[in-house]
Formats: structure tokens, C-alpha cells, sequence
RNA sequence: GGAGGGGUUCCCGAGUGGCCAAAGGGAGCAGACUGUAAAUCUGUUGGCACCGCCUUCGAUGGUUCGAAUCCAUCCCUCUCCA
């Protein structure tokens, strides 16, 4: 069988590692617990947590032991890496509340059941109820200020201000590493490059402590070539649940990816075999590429969501996107036809546009079409005759598709 | 605690009493071209009952016919000193 950390290098996920050669023996010679941690900040998981997912999904194939840490203790203090300003403070309630979201997500791609299935754990269990003074005794003598502030991810933060809470994150953190040894044998955590100090600080606090050997390995973060981070729109991440973002919109978001991005999408994102990636995208012909886009974004919404909501994603944009036909899976908004409604209060019941203002404009630049038709006057007058079988089809710019319903 | 710098529209950043809904850039959106891609070009980007009106330049008060611009107090932030 093949070791896992080459199959990981192969997809292009390692960044980092404490020590390669090390690492990959340790994961040949068998069954290996390790962890990554996430802090609960929103209500859902993102894209950029799924590539996490997708590689514990991957560890736990090959036969070792995911710990999927709910940050819930962590994410009181929050956690400073690469951002240039403090967090919102969120509530302890909000921070519970986005944990439970954040459970039953996982619950969805790792095998929690047996013995030896993956594990949920949340710091919030030991981080709160440490004792400030004997936590400093015990633990801060272990921790250089001077090292920490070498580390990257507080440089940023030492140029625009860092508060002592956030400072503390990354013993937060480091405790934690320690505490899944203690607890769970948990020899290895994993997480995105810019976890890199954090978890290198864990790995030192166990060999400090219990004397014995930890291991880091980071990921790439997903980034588009051009390395802006990916999974953002313009109304906001793309997300996991289906209530924050539609499958037909996390579908699309996939099928309107750049080219130079697909390769890499399709191997961090599904399982399909690589020399298949490479046979899809190594082409140098457009066609193929268009083709691998929409594969890309059929697999990812099937493993994320469902082959069957994949599948209707999928019929829903080939319909729209190859003339009129079936508009069955469309994103559609029920709507009550009332007197002198216009072209702009439909826009707006079915969220297409923030504003009138927006809605004027969009139409004075050509960008809305009723049934095909480019509407030219932001007072057009809706009548019964534009639902044809009790539906019209709204369109903003090329590609976003809204069905309006009549009630 | 002391001295000094700064807080401007989604972001960066100009603007030091009327010509400012506020230059320029980035990002977004739309149009053209395309492959539901990129690049490029064009337009656009506070709100509304849109040739007019309303709200915005950290907060609250004040000066003035008139303030993002001046004054006072407060909050936040950076640098140096302690």
C-alpha cells in the first residue's frame, strides 16, 4: 500500500514538516494518532477548512487516527496568525453554538464510530478550567518570549499591535498538542502553513515536558495561482452548509474557477486518481479544460454536499448555460405578482440586488435580462404575461439565473 | 503616565473652510471579446420618490451663512520615553 504522506505530497498538500524523512517512516510503520485543530469563529465551515477535511479523510483511508479539535477554549482568546488586526471577541455562546455546527459537518466526512474511528474533541474541556497561576508555573517557564517573538506569525502583529490575550494563543494551543498526547497518544498535528508556530511550539512543549517526540507537517493553504486566498465572493466565504451556500452556488463557484487553478483544485479537493487529473488538465487544448472545470466542480459538490445535489447542480447550469431548458434546480424565490410591481421589486424580492439605486444601474448598463429579454427601462411594469407557466426567468449579467415563482 | 503621529466611502490612500458623495489605485459589478477561463478595452461602484433630496469622512458637542477640513472633550491606534 502506499504510504500516505506520498500520496499527500503527490496531491500537492505538504508544506512543511519537522522533519520529512521522519514523518513519512512514522506513518508507514503504522496506525498513527494525530490532530487538527479548528476554531469555531463562524457559523459553518469553509472551503479553506475542507482541504483539512479532505486530509484527514485521506489519514484516516490509510488506517490512522483523526482528532478533529473543536477550538472552543482557543477561540475565547483567538488566534492572531496573519491577520493584521485583533479578532471581534465573540461570545462564549456563539463560540458553543458555531461548535455544534462545526461537529455535525465533520460527522459527515470521517468514520467517528469504532474504536479506532476519528475522534471529536473540544479544548474548551481543560483550557477552561486552567488555574492562571499554576499554568504559568507549570508550562510558561517552558516558553522563550524571545523565541515567540521570532515567530512569523507575530511579526505582522508587531508592527500594528498585539495584545497580551492573543500573545497567550500559542500556548493555548501548545497545551493542547500536549494534552491530546497525554490523553489520546496524539504524536502529530497537522494544520495549514500558517499554523506553522503554533504547532512547532506544540511539538517543542512535548518533547519539553514528557521528553518525547512530536511531529508537525502544514498544508498549503488554498490559494489561487496568483495567490490570493481562495473560497471568497463577493458575498463573502463559500461555505459548507447548504443554508449559507446553496449547492448550486458552490457548484458554480468551482465552474467559474481559472484555469490555472484546476489541477491543483482537483487534487486537493477530490479523490480522483491523479494520472485522471493529470489526463484532464496536462492538455493543452481549451475544450478540455472547460471540461475538467466541470468535473472539478461536480466531484467537490458531490463529496461535500451529494451526488444528488451535485447532479442537480450540475443539470441546472447545463440548462441554463446551453439556451432554455429545464430550470427545475435553479435558485428560485416564490413571489405574490402585485399590483405595479416593477422589474427593480423583483430584482429585489428575489435578491439579486442590494439596492434600487444598484438595480437602475444594472439595467441602464444592459445587465438584466427577463426570459432572455435585456431589459431596458428600470420602470418596467411586471404582468402576468412574463410568467410564462407561472415562473419567469431572471437573469443579472451572464451568469447568475434567478427563477421567480408565482405563489 | 509623558511627547509626538494617525483614525476618510469595501480595502489602500489623497483631501486643511465653500467648486466634496469626496482625487488616484486595488477589489467588485456590468458591457464588448471569449470557453460559465485569463488577458484587454469601456462603463460603473452611499441611499432614495435619481435633472432634486437625504445620510457619510472615529464619537459627542461647539464656532461659522457654510466643516471631512477650525475648537473642546472623549474613544481607539502607532512611534519614542518611563
Amino acid at each position: 500500500m502506499t504510504n500516505v504522506f506520498d500520496i499527500l505530497q503527490e496531491r500537492g498538500f505538504v508544506e512543511q514538516s519537522t522533519n520529512m524523512e521522519e514523518v513519512r517512516d512514522l506513518l508507514a510503520s503504522g496506525p498513527v494518532t494525530f490532530y487538527i485543530g479548528f476554531d469555531p469563529t463562524a457559523d459553518s465551515l469553509h472551503v479553506g477548512h475542507f482541504i483539512q477535511v479532505m486530509v484527514m479523510m485521506h489519514m484516516q483511508r490509510a488506517g490512522h487516527r483523526p482528532i478533529a479539535l473543536i477550538g472552543g477554549g482557543t477561540t475565547l482568546v483567538g488566534d492572531p496568525s496573519g491577520r493584521t488586526d485583533m479578532r471581534k471577541m465573540l461570545s462564549k455562546e456563539d463560540i458553543i453554538a458555531n461548535g455544534e455546527k462545526f461537529k455535525k459537518t465533520f460527522a459527515k466526512f470521517l468514520r467517528f464510530d469504532d474504536e479506532d474511528g476519528a475522534r471529536m474533541v473540544n479544548n474548551a474541556d481543560w483550557l477552561l478550567d486552567l488555574n492562571y497561576l499554576e499554568f504559568i508555573r507549570d508550562y510558561g517557564q517552558y516558553f522563550s518570549v524571545n523565541r515567540m517573538l521570532t515567530a512569523e506569525c507575530f511579526k505582522v502583529r508587531l508592527e500594528k499591535g498585539l495584545t497580551f490575550l492573543e500573545f497567550n494563543y500559542m500556548l493555548m494551543q501548545s497545551y493542547d498538542f500536549l494534552e491530546l498526547y497525554r490523553r489520546y497518544g496524539a504524536i502529530l498535528q497537522m494544520g495549514g502553513n500558517d499554523q506553522w508556530s503554533n504547532i512547532l511550539s506544540g511539538a517543542d512543549l512535548i518533547r519539553r515536558v514528557e521528553g518525547a517526540e512530536a511531529h508537525a507537517l502544514t498544508f498549503k493553504l488554498l490559494t489561487t495561482s496568483a495567490g490570493k486566498k481562495m473560497g471568497k465572493t463577493e458575498s463573502g466565504a463559500v461555505w459548507l452548509d447548504p443554508a449559507k451556500t446553496s449547492p448550486y452556488e458552490f457548484y458554480q463557484y468551482w465552474r467559474n474557477i481559472d484555469d490555472a487553478d484546476v489541477a491543483n483544485c482537483l487534487a486537493l479537493l477530490t479523490f480522483l486518481p491523479m494520472d485522471e487529473i493529470r489526463a484532464m488538465t496536462d492538455m493543452q487544448s481549451g475544450a478540455d479544460i472547460n471540461q475538467a472545470k466541470a468535473r472539478l466542480a461536480y466531484e467537490v459538490t458531490k463529496l461535500v454536499h451529494s451526488e444528488e445535489d451535485a447532479r442537480n447542480a450540475q443539470t441546472a447550469a447545463q440548462a441554463l448555460f446551453s439556451g432554455a431548458g429545464d430550470t427545475a434546480n435553479m435558485p428560485s424565490t416564490e413571489v405574490n405578482l402585485a399590483e405595479n410591481m416593477t422589474i427593480i421589486d423583483l430584482l429585489t424580492l428575489c435578491g439579486l440586488i442590494a439596492s434600487n439605486s444598484e438595480g437602475r444601474r444594472l439595467i441602464k448598463e444592459g445587465g438584466i435580462y427577463l426570459n432572455n429579454e435585456r431589459i431596458t427601462a428600470h420602470d418596467y411594469l411586471l404582468g402576468s404575461n412574463d410568467f410564462v407557466d407561472g415562473h419567469a426567468l431572471l437573469r443579472k449579467g451572464k451568469k447568475v439565473y434567478h427563477k421567480a415563482i408565482l405563489k
